[in-house]
DNA sequence: TACATTCCCGAAAACGTTTAAGCACTTGCG
DNA sequence: CGCAAGTGCTTAAACGTTTTCGGGAATGTA
């Protein structure tokens, strides 16, 4: 069907090898060989193998790249970041969406390994220290790079923003902007959901405010999360006058609960999301929140694990972190 | 490094073949070789070398999936899709976001045919008539299912809504709200953008409307699109009472140009999208828009793809269309 | 002329699996 | 008893490349 190596080199009287060789410009082959096999290949539309290349080579230019949802916006902008670096390098990006499940992520990891992919770029769901997957990563020599979040302990190559300093931006904004009861509604625990509590904490410390434990909701992952943590938070007493939200969606649900119980946002409650998703500026009021660069964030990981895959001793690790950048919409200016 | 059949069939003292067939349930095997031979793969954790069996059975158990856009919500679910039925059978799936961008749509499918995935499916940006890409893949054998959009005279499988229902439905649903001049903000000219507005004048001609050309607005694709398009049918007189827009993030880039003229939704101009983004019910006002299944789409061409790869001979064309299905929310709902 | 070096090119083996064919032994049947 | 068919396994070839090694011809050097 499709013409092989072995066609070409018949048709022009060489050997296989001689082909094989002017192709990859293996310094081997004369200028004038070389010409005439390359312009033979153009005639004939010829394509390389890849399977028949990996079978040798041991490298599939396949990389994975797992993330915990592809509907968050922020991940499908990461997946597009990653595939505008790998694809004109050659490599095609197989993604998994996991689900933000763990269990399915090590189920995910282990068919892509299997699948010989050269690198893995992952955003992981894994609770603290489950790291199983990454060690059996390490003892296959599977470079991969951590995005957005970070895994306790591990010493991996990272990019993303340090949570710390994302929830410490947010949450300053918030007490610039007048605020003095600054709540925050958490995500799950793993590194980002913690980081940002803890940037959050960090900025009313700084500001002599002690945070009381009534203002932090949880919001699990889920559609309503931040609609139902709101209105937990809107029983409190008093209640807050600012919230600084986990990541977009969630503010936009807290936004709709406030609107919902007749508040006004921002003058009752100022909001602050994170994630700056691409709806941000749609919502019922436009929704502060933090950047965080997400295509940046997919082509900077995509360079890394470039580097790895192409050295063969593993570079030094990488730790990457991209400022939070604040971007100030109508649900948190204060008009005063 | 990993473990190869040759090593179990060493290991057990038997022929690589047997192992080879044991694994697959082979008729030749007797039961007693054949479970000693599961057993050990268990223990020494034996994985199958896809490559090693690309090679010679030809197949990948690889899937393209070919979307315009993964920031727009209703491809992403699409893909959910998708990777929900097809993973489970083994099957990676390798999305490829062409940017709507025909040419590189083209390329796209080119990599992945050479990639020998063994099916494709598309939601094509192609310009009708534009089929050279599926003509190649009909001639490698290659199967693929067409969704979301058709394309004009293209004999191929298709899961997707009928357009011009979808138009239909939306259109009906704003006049019998009570509007009168309903105008529409209509997308580029794929069939997707095509049937929508042949749905919408239809509608108008059941109703005895005759349709005014200035209330149809042409929004190219990109990111002010429906803010644009909206202040360009806000300048004619009489302005519209309602706007049936070609997608949601349109939709709500109208909503907020007919805010910002200071006009109430939809007191003044009810607004209907389609695609039913998982964010409309928390925009400025929550959107109303004829719901297009995507997880259903995404499953059902995965279905059909399958039918097309386990068989030898291919399948009679399937051309599946879901009915729409209208969410009404604030944006469209008249109170009287 | 003798010898070393450089330049092109080719033969053989390998990568890990499946497909096809075949072989020895047992069973079924008249 | 003789032959056909079935059972359980093995051997050989193939899939399309790359890697490794080596060899002949041309060129340079003594």
């Amino acid at each position: 069907m499709a013409v092989r190596m072995k066609d070409i080199a018949d048709d022009l009287g060489v050997s296989l090898m001689t082909v094989s060789k002017a192709l990859r410009n293996h310094s081997d082959i004369s200028e004038k060989t070389r010409d005439r096999v390359l312009k033979r290949m153009r005639e004939l539309n010829y394509q390389p193998n890849w399977i028949a290349r990996s079978m040798v080579t041991g490298r599939t230019y396949l990389v994975g790249l797992v993330l915990p949802d592809l509907m968050h916006s922020f991940f499908a902008e990461v997946a597009k970041g990653v595939a505008r670096k790998l694809q004109p390098l050659g490599y095609q990006v197989v993604i998994s969406d996991t689900g933000e499940d763990g269990e399915v992520e090590r189920r995910q990891v282990a068919v892509l390994v299997n699948r010989k992919v050269d690198g893995l770029i992952v955003a992981s769901a894994q609770h603290k220290g489950r790291l199983e997957q990454f060690r059996m990563l390490e003892a296959n020599q599977i470079p991969y790079v951590l995005i957005d979040r970070t895994l306790g302990g591990a010493d991996a190559n990272y990019v993303g923003v340090k949570d710390d300093d994302l929830g410490s931006l947010a949450t300053e904004h918030l007490i610039a902007q007048g605020c003095r009861r600054v709540a925050h509604i958490r995500g799950p625990a793993v590194g980002t959901g913690t980081g940002r509590l803890r940037g959050y904490r960090r900025a009313l410390a700084r500001h002599g405010i002690t945070p009381d434990p009534a203002y932090i909701a949880i919001g699990q992952y889920g559609n309503n999360t931040g609609y139902q943590a709101m209105q937990q938070l809107l029983k409190t007493n008093p209640r807050p006058d600012g919230v600084f939200c986990y990541n977009d969606p969630v503010a936009a649900g807290a936004i709709k609960a406030i609107l919902d119980a007749n508040l006004r946002v921002p003058e009752d409650i100022a909001v602050v999301g994170a994630g700056n998703v691409h709806y941000s500026d749609l919502l019922r009021v436009p929704l502060s929140t933090v950047d965080q660069s997400s295509a940046l964030i997919g082509e900077t990981a995509a360079e890394i694990l470039c580097k790895c895959m192409d050295s063969r001793k593993p570079p030094a690790v990488q730790r990457i972190f991209i400022p939070p950048r604040l971007v100030v919409r109508d649900s948190s200016r204060r008009k005063d």
